[in-house]
DNA sequence: TCAATTTAGTTTCATTTGCAACTTATTTCG
DNA sequence: CGAAATAAGTTGCAAATGAAACTAAATTGA
């Protein structure tokens, strides 16, 4: 008997729809309102949360390609809102600030992109909304373990 | 006082970085086994569902852009996977369908991928992927519904 | 010590993507 | 009927992307 697979149910299928939905709404705010991108935003986002990082400790915090950290950064730069001071004990690296400026322009999308987050979990009651982000974490986990055996 | 976000707890990030990742590693598969794009496979895969669709139909059940859509559909000729018919009282419309070839390529692809849907939902229990599917799904139409208002 | 290797980050280039304009066919309605 | 509007699908073009090559700096080890 041959096994079946119905495109709509098929959760990485759903998972990427689903995703992609909300990206692209999110990017649009992002854009929009602050002329930013996706990638953009989570560089900031990332040194919001701890400042003074390296392009390469944001590509690891981000799961950005290293390309698109370093394109992410020049444009903030360019627009004022990161500032990038190279390493006394090695010049290849460059720690990365965020600028006054930055800071002022994410405390402005942080309440915008958590009203977005609310909105789209406002079908879920708070129990479901912990076992959904739960359950997610767990598969997630599964699939940054099995890097080697796909 | 204002309000924290941390990326790594944010929705939106989470589910962007997981289905990524789960994309990425499909697309390899059918890629690299068949010559596929993902959404060369999207298509075939809904096709295979029911056949003799038209581009805008594909379009609807895929979430897929038009141009996307037309582009797969173009390849997927060329490699012989699927038929062009030409609707008798509409012009501008045409059915596809899988060829022969098409639908024996889909019938090798089929249990690769669900092997690897259970692979990433190995870490849960039939009624954990049950609720997650589930949760996945209100906030699937939480996002569709809100179109206008976001 | 200094040549070979490794690492951080950038640039280049080929491919992918998505929007807008276009072509062809159909429908609407004066 | 026939001109204007609409719909299906394709193509062209500019921007986004990612892999690989590259630059510059640091480290390793003979």
């Amino acid at each position: 008997m041959t096994a079946r697979l119905v495109l709509n149910q098929f959760l990485p299928f759903r998972l990427s729809v689903l995703s992609n939905a909300i990206s692209r709404r999110l990017a649009e705010t992002y854009s929009e309102q602050f002329g930013l991108t996706v990638w953009q935003w989570r560089v900031m986002a990332i040194l919001a949360e701890d400042g003074d990082l390296t392009a390469t400790q944001i590509t690891a915090r981000t799961h950005m390609d290293k390309v698109a950290v370093s394109r992410a950064v020049a444009g903030l730069i360019e627009d004022g809102r990161l500032q990038k001071r190279t390493s006394p004990d090695d010049g290849r690296r460059a720690f990365l600030c965020l600028t006054e400026a930055g800071q002022q322009d994410y405390d402005q999308i942080v309440p915008l992109a958590l009203a977005s987050e609310s909105k789209l979990t406002s079908a879920l009651t708070p129990e479901e909304l912990a076992t959904f982000t739960d359950l997610l974490v767990k598969v997630a986990k599964t699939v940054d373990d099995g890097t080697d055996l796909w």
